[in-house]
DNA sequence: CATGCTGTTGCAACTGGTCGCAATAAGGGG
DNA sequence: CCCCTTATTGCGACCAGTTGCAACAGCATG
């Protein structure tokens, strides 16, 4: 399923002086067919799978246009690793537990006494997407052993 | 000012079987005249500047153990960097304008609201000073051109 | 003070990502 | 369809760490 951000990607590049190449196209191939969330090094991966021939800095520049062009928003795992969200999806953060490894969803909903409050009480706007909150999961804090 | 927890340091160490090596006191050296926050990478230098035969994984290594016995805490800036805080230091997290660049502390009290949802609704026990929230502060959002 | 167990170091290779620069190639205008 | 401007690529060096391994050295013990 290619959603029309896809198909029209070519000409927001051009109407914005930027370029459509073949090395972008794959890229954008590969994003279309991602669900979910995706590190920069599997990108790079999945690009080489179709092109051997990929580079790396070529991919992570590529990341950074579409970011721009809001097609992809990238957030960092609970070790500073980049992780990207393709787009159209709920906009969401990340919770995760430093001691079992498991890691959830923080929708908006979740957050929105965090986004509130900071915007009530310093008029900051929260980029949730790129948010990644570490803690210890309730069974970690609680293993009630039966 | 030496804190008291950096002079009990290497008897804490060999409490755990562990020991206190002449690398790990360059690095205690360093960090207790360290206020506030630092990068890995800095922490790496300033102890090139003591002992120019430090090695950076003996200095990230030894992070890790300083971290097990709750001497320091990691965090990850908005790039996803590490940085260091140094205790005793009120535990915060850290709020960051990717439009103009600038950092604020995010205390408990700013962080109230989430620690305690988070709590309420999943028992996940936030640790708050691995978090730093990325948007757009109150200048950059309403620039407001007199 | 000598011995030995094992935690720690130094080193080198590797991962994920960024950067500067010269060569290449989109793509708009003539 | 050719030209020219300039965005983009490929490449190599570099930054921030991490990891496996063999050599080394704390320190507890006798
Ligand atoms: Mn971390
Ligand atoms: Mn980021
Ligand atoms: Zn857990
Ligand atoms: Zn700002």
């Amino acid at each position: 399923m290619t959603s029309p951000s896809w198909e029209s990607l070519p000409d927001r590049l051009r109407a914005r002086g930027l370029r459509w190449t073949p090395q972008r196209r794959v890229l954008v191939d590969v994003l279309s067919s991602t669900r979910g969330h995706v590190t920069g090094s599997e990108l790079v991966e999945r690009c080489r799978a179709v092109d051997p021939a990929t580079i790396p800095s070529t991919v992570y520049r590529t990341l950074d246009v579409l970011e721009d062009l809001g097609v992809v928003r990238h957030g960092h795992g609970p070790d500073g690793r980049e992780e990207f969200h393709v787009l159209p999806e709920a906009e969401h953060g990340h919770l995760h537990c430093e001691s079992c490894g498991t890691s959830w969803d923080l929708s908006l909903d979740d957050a929105r006494t965090l986004v509130r409050s900071l915007r009530a009480r310093r008029g900051f706007v929260v980029d949730l997407s790129h948010v990644t909150i570490v803690g210890r999961c309730a069974g970690c804090v609680d293993p009630t052993p039966p």
